[in-house]
DNA sequence: CTAGATGTTGCAAGA
DNA sequence: CTCTTGCAACATCTA
């Protein structure tokens, strides 16, 4: 059967690892490789949308390569797909599977449509290493919510599948890719000024998107052998002058990395070493990204606080100035203030850097809903990811997951193990730069005499502190253990209504998984076998 | 059922 | 400088 088949590509932004991709090579004469820009998405800020385009030009250029080429469309994919499956006489769509409710719901849309068309549709779990509803059903259909009970499940299955290698030349002997003389007019890749990003206002890319970007990157760090093998996350400086983790994370999300080449890379590194485990190994990252998968997939309205049942209802205030001066970096707190602006400028900060203003803006200081930080990242974090993103905003504010709401990270403290001298500060927050070392995570407490040899004087050049932590921070973790004392309250008073089974459903928090969604009812059933 | 250990990454003070 | 301890104190898992 020679189909004339559609790859779409949207997460997976990549040749390497790419099962639907070569699916579709196998039985095809004629492929067009798309991307969609969907006016439904926002791509994130500036600098998540040049890492986006970014990563278009590298895939149309390897696709080149294999006398090929990506064809890129703006529109809704609903009103885009019966136009081209007409206009190309599509037989067949592939894509890879994605879990987001957005996608899930884009895609069942888009199955319907290509039912109607004639057109067959073929998609493959490979954005993570484990297909997540397998997960839950080897844990008899709760939704792990420990990494531990995860790492068991994760063992029973044993470990991931291969990474499978990108096609080559000898794969496309067969197949076509139609181009028209105005194939760039009409199919070209938007320029920054098309997507609406004023390419001034950006400054230098650090790291630039694309798949051979991404495998020159995971080259270079898999060379560093004991680096790899000692590698302990929380052992990881938040304030370095430069990365001190991979920052493999962006080309992840974006699926210009395969996590399951990731994963099988490490296992070469390791064999036959000594090496770190899970959770802190470099490994133990990648599990952290299945785990939080795993639990938005099982649970319910997982990047909100009301309706999701494993979510600690807190009472948050609403309080745009805190929240426009958090976003914005200027708390008044130098290290809290540094990590904003490096989110900003160039859209990464260390995992423990994440903590401190993930903390300071909800259960810590400021007392902002999760849900209003995990927007802000997901403007600048260039490796957001919706599942990471909602996980860990939960897990900061000590919602779900994570419990121990007395732990609180201090906004002077905390930077100053990693960083006593305030050389991170310094560099992103030039302002500071003449205060002595003595002051430089808390300039308000410089006598005037400093602050005016040091050129800047704290209420005018520089903010004074919103807020006065020791004091908040006190009262905060009352405001806590008022929503935990709450929360149980309720728990066992009202008793979450699925009672069918046996089990106590205050003992067995964890979630049901969830009924079938429609996109799975739609489209799973075509690939059944094929999936896991 | 209870008690104790554990949980990627807290802080401050003191030995 | 590294390690321990008290601080106030959560849910979850195991014995």
């Amino acid at each position: 059967m020679a189909h004339t088949c559609i790859h779409w590509f949207r997460k997976g932004l990549r040749l390497h690892d790419n099962p639907a991709l070569l699916a579709a090579l196998r039985d095809c004469k004629v492929l067009y490789p798309l991307f969609i820009v969907d006016p439904d998405c926002t791509y994130g800020g500036n600098n998540r949308k040049r890492f986006l385009l970014g990563a278009l030009k590298d895939l149309d250029c390897s696709l080149r390569k294999l006398n090929s080429r990506l064809f890129v469309v703006t529109g809704k994919p609903e009103e885009v797909f019966p136009k081209l499956f007409k206009e190309w006489n599509v037989t067949k769509l592939t894509y890879e599977y994605d879990t987001e409710p957005y996608s899930l719901n884009r895609d069942s849309k888009v199955t319907a449509l290509a039912k109607e068309h004639g057109v067959e549709v073929f998609y493959k779990v490979s954005h993570t290493l484990y297909d997540m509803d397998r997960i839950i059903e080897e844990n008899n259909g709760k939704t792990p919510l420990t990494y531990k009970s995860f790492q068991g499940i994760v063992k029973r299955l044993g470990p991931p599948k291969k990474p499978i290698p990108a096609p080559v030349l000898g794969d496309m002997k067969d197949v076509k890719t139609p181009c028209s003389e105005k194939h760039d007019e009409k199919y070209g890749i938007p320029t920054l000024e098309d997507v609406g990003v004023d390419d001034t206002s950006l400054s230098e890319e650090l790291f630039p998107g694309g798949e051979q970007e991404a495998l020159r990157r995971l080259d270079e760090h898999m060379s560093r052998t004991g680096w790899v093998c000692n590698f302990e996350k929380p052992q990881t400086s938040p304030n370095s002058l430069s990365p001190s983790t991979t920052v493999l994370s962006p080309y992840v999300a974006f699926g210009c990395l395969s996590a399951r080449t990731f994963w099988w890379r490490l296992s070469d590194v390791y064999r036959g070493k000594k090496h770190s485990d899970p959770p802190v190994s470099l490994h133990g990252q990648l599990l952290w990204r299945e785990f939080f998968y795993t639990a938005s997939v099982g649970i319910p309205n997982f990047n909100k606080m009301v309706g999701n049942h494993v979510c600690t209802q807190v009472d948050w205030d609403t309080n745009a100035e805190y929240l426009a001066a958090w976003r914005e970096a200027r708390t008044g707190f130098p290290f809290i203030d540094a990590i904003m602006t490096q989110l900003r400028r160039e859209g990464w900060i260390h995992h423990l850097a994440r903590h401190a203003v993930a903390c300071f803006l909800t259960r810590g200081d400021l007392w902002i809903s999760w849900e209003e930080g995990q927007k802000v990242f997901e403007d600048y974090l260039l490796d957001h990811d919706w599942a990471l993103n909602a996980g860990n905003w939960q897990w900061l504010s000590a919602s779900t997951f994570f419990h121990q709401f007395y732990r609180v990270y201090s906004p002077v403290a905390f930077g100053k193990k990693t960083d006593k001298r305030g050389d991170y500060i310094k560099k992103y927050l030039p302002v500071l730069k003449k205060f002595p070392e003595q002051y430089i995570y808390e300039p308000w407490k410089a006598p005037l005499s400093v602050q005016r040899a040091a050129g800047c004087i704290v209420g005018q050049d520089y903010p004074r502190p919103i807020v006065e932590h020791e004091v908040i921070s006190k009262t905060n973790i009352q405001r806590m253990k008022q929503a935990y004392a709450k929360s149980s309250q309720n728990k066992s008073e009202s008793p979450i209504k699925k009672t069918a089974s046996s089990e106590s459903p205050v003992k067995n928090k964890g979630v049901k998984r969830k009924m079938t969604s429609i996109a799975d009812m739609l489209v799973k059933k075509k690939s059944k076998g094929e999936v896991s």
